[in-house]
This record gives C-alpha cells, sequence and structure tokens, in this order.
DNA sequence: TTAAAAAGTTAGATTAATCTAACAAATTTA
DNA sequence: TAAATTTGTTAGATTAATCTAACTTTTTAA
C-alpha cells in the first residue's frame, strides 16, 4: 500500500465513525482535495477490494479495509503517547509527527514502542488503540455538548488533535483526567460556563464543549 | 525536497567519498536504476543548485547540496543510535527502519533524539554524526585490509550496514572496542587470519577486512 | 412534476519518477 | 588511428496522484 492509500484509509474510517454515509464529497472534503481525484482512488481501492464502490452510491468499507486503517490507526497512536510519554513532547505537538511516523513500515520498531509503553490502551487525547490484530478496547465517553448543567464530569478524551486546539486547552490547566462542572448552558449558541478543576471558570462555545469527551 | 531528491543527495554524497568521479553510471548502480533515470534526476538536482552537471562531464555536489546531505546522514545516524541505545534494537537491526525514518521532517524530533542521547558524535556503526550545521567531528580510523601481520588493533567501526554482515559479525562476538590481532595475511586472496578478542580464531575474506575500521 | 442545485463522473492535462529502445559521445583496445 | 566497447543522452511510454473543464446523475425545492 502507498502512502497516499494509507491516508484514505484513514480518512474513510474516520467517516465511517459518524452517521453520515460515506461520499465522494466528504472524503475531498476531509483530505481536502476535488473530488474527481476521489473518484479515480475509490475505483483503485475497491480493485483491491478494500472500500465496497458503485457508481453514485454510498461507500462503504470492507472488513479487510477497516483492518488495515485500525492496523495504522495503531501505528499512529503508540507513536503519539511513545513520543509524549518517552521523548516528553506535549500532546499538542505529537499529532503532526505521528502522521508521518505511523507510514514506517516495521513490525519490530512498533511492537518495541508497544512494549516500551506496557501494551497501552489510550494515546494521549484519550483515544483507544488497537491491538496487533486491529481489535479496539471498549470504551464508554461522550462529548460535553451533550451535557446539562448542574453537573460534574471528567475530561477522557479530545477530538480535535490539532496543536492550537490543545495549547488552548493547556493554557486552562486542562489535562485528561481534569474536572469539569458545567455551571451553565446557553441556548441561542449552547455555549457553556464551566468550572475548570474547581478553580478556572471560563466559558466554551459549542465547537469546544463537541471535541470534548467526558464520563 | 521530495523523498528521492533525498535518496539522491545521500548516494551522490556517499560517491563523493571515493576517488572516482561522480558519474552517472555509478549512480544509477549505487541506487538500483536505469541511466536514463538519473540522467533526468541530475537535470533536476542541477536546476536546484544542489549538484553542477554538464553533459558527458563528472558531477560535483555544491555546497548546498552537500550540507542537505550531511543533514540527512545526522538524522540517519541519530536514529540508529537511538533505535540501539533507547530501544534496544540490536545494530544490526537499526539501518533499515532509520533509512526510513531519516525522511521525517521534524527539528523538534530529531532535536530531542539528540539531547536524549547527549548529542552523540558516532553512530552504532562507528560512522561520525554531522552536528545541526552539517559540520563533521574529525575521527581517523582505516580499513583492517591494510594493515599488517603481528599488530594488534581495535575495531572502531563498520562499512557495511547490512543486517547479514553485522549477524555474522554477532555471531563471531565483534562489537565496536573488539580487539583484532592479524596472525597472518594471504597474498593469493588478501584473506586474514585474526585473533578475536583474544579468544576467537578465524579467517576474514578481503572483502570482510574491507569493511572493518581499526585504529 | 419539472427546474435548479448539488453531487458525481469522464476526459484530458500535469508532475514526479521510473522504464525501454535507439542514438551519440567518449574511452579503450587492437 | 580506426574499430569496438562503454558510457551517456534523447525520445517516448508508463504509473500514481493530482488538477480543471465539461458533462451526467441524483437530490432538492419551487
Ligand atoms: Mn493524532
Ligand atoms: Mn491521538
Ligand atoms: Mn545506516
Ligand atoms: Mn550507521
Amino acid at each position: 500500500m502507498t502512502l497516499t492509500e494509507e491516508n484514505y484509509l484513514k480518512a474513510l474510517h474516520r467517516l465511517s465513525q459518524s452517521e453520515e454515509p460515506i461520499t465522494v464529497k466528504r472524503i475531498a472534503m476531509q483530505l481536502g482535495i476535488k473530488m474527481p481525484t476521489v473518484t479515480s482512488m475509490v475505483r483503485n481501492l475497491a480493485a483491491k477490494k478494500l472500500i465496497r464502490y458503485e457508481k453514485y452510491k454510498a461507500i462503504e468499507m470492507t472488513e479487510k479495509g477497516r483492518r488495515q486503517a485500525l492496523l495504522i490507526l495503531r501505528k499512529h497512536r503508540l507513536t503519539e503517547l511513545f513520543l509524549k510519554d518517552v521523548m516528553g513532547l506535549g500532546w499538542e505537538e505529537v499529532h503532526d509527527i505521528a502522521e508521518q511516523i505511523e507510514h514506517i513500515q516495521s513490525d519490530r520498531f512498533f511492537n518495541r514502542i508497544d512494549e516500551m509503553l506496557g501494551h497501552p490502551k489510550f494515546d494521549p487525547h484519550g483515544e483507544p488503540i488497537p491491538d496487533a490484530n486491529g481489535k479496539l478496547p471498549f470504551f464508554k465517553a461522550f462529548p460535553l455538548s451533550g451535557c446539562e448543567a448542574g453537573k460534574k464530569y471528567k475530561l477522557t478524551g479530545v477530538l480535535d488533535h490539532d496543536g492550537g486546539f490543545l495549547t488552548y486547552l493547556n493554557t486552562l490547566g486542562l489535562t485528561l483526567g481534569s474536572s469539569i462542572e458545567v455551571i451553565e448552558v446557553h441556548g441561542f449558541d449552547r455555549s457553556m460556563e464551566v468550572l475548570l478543576n474547581g478553580k478556572t471558570r471560563t466559558v466554551f462555545s459549542f465547537i469546544v464543549c463537541q471535541h470534548l469527551l467526558v464520563i
């Protein structure tokens, strides 16, 4: 598999997590490329039995395609945790490096990382790490955006790996495990008044709330 | 620079280390590709001022090209040492992984590796690691192939990074720092009778001797 | 239920990196 | 020095990944 094909599989897997059907349009948007480019690549991926594709129909991943995608995600997430816990980088800077290292072809390399980390189940952003067979550990968490006022939650994950967003969380002293108490929910823009770690009071926009996973 | 261009620069640099002029033929052999492919790439590299090239003439690297090559070698060699000393891989398995990781674009990543290793000067094969400006540390060592019978040397480097060769050295208990005493040199095939670490006696072919650096 | 908009496909071009076949220059050898 | 060999270049094709422009199908909305 080429690096480009691997990136398509990752994008496909990500899109398959939402309710919406996987369409050429959505893939193009996800990857920041044009639709005709996607059309030709999905034909290629279909020929390799990684997806099911028929003109004008919604696209589906095959078991084979999903497995491949999860093995790449495994490499990505193991790398992120290694960069943070072994190499001492921040959770806001590991994603971009992992985007490159996830394409390294070496079982030895990633198995050593896995061993050194003690076969971890979650990455620095709270995302589950598939095992060597592409199986995901069970986990439950929901976006803060669906939460009620007056209740207290624990941050267990973030859905935006972008440096800007995570650096913003850093300035608020938010890390995985931090407590978030919802003081009030504003109906007009769905923003939330929150109390962080029992001390910092601030306002989260709806977008921010959608990107914070809590239990 | 593309991954391919980076690999050409490394090949060019390696060829520039020998006496022979750099020719299209030698580049093609080094990279295992055909001459016309090389011709078109050297035009490209010349356009980018990384080499000087005129039809039918010997090829030379520019200062810019050499600097780039050394920065890639720096990443390669830092990676090899990191894989061995931090991740516990053997010196016979680090080269192939480093061939991939050397193309990762992230100063942060390689500077952390450099820091964690304490700004090392040599890689697991005894090769000097260029500094962040592309400057090489001074070092002197010569191939065992030029050595005399009756003298005792110390292994300081190997010129073949291939797994097969290094695994062979492992079976002999040879590592950097091992002693090699030359018992006898056979004129007809230039092979050598040697005593390793004061205990193992064996014969090295001329090829093997050429690949062992000693002082 | 038709017209407009959105989504998708096809055709054809481009770029990087490679190849083979044919030709040309340089070097070696007789 | 002339012929043979080696080395190098040119021309043209191929593959992967991308694009724009034009056309088609599907969906939405009047
Ligand atoms: Mn990530
Ligand atoms: Mn992550
Ligand atoms: Mn190496
Ligand atoms: Mn080395």
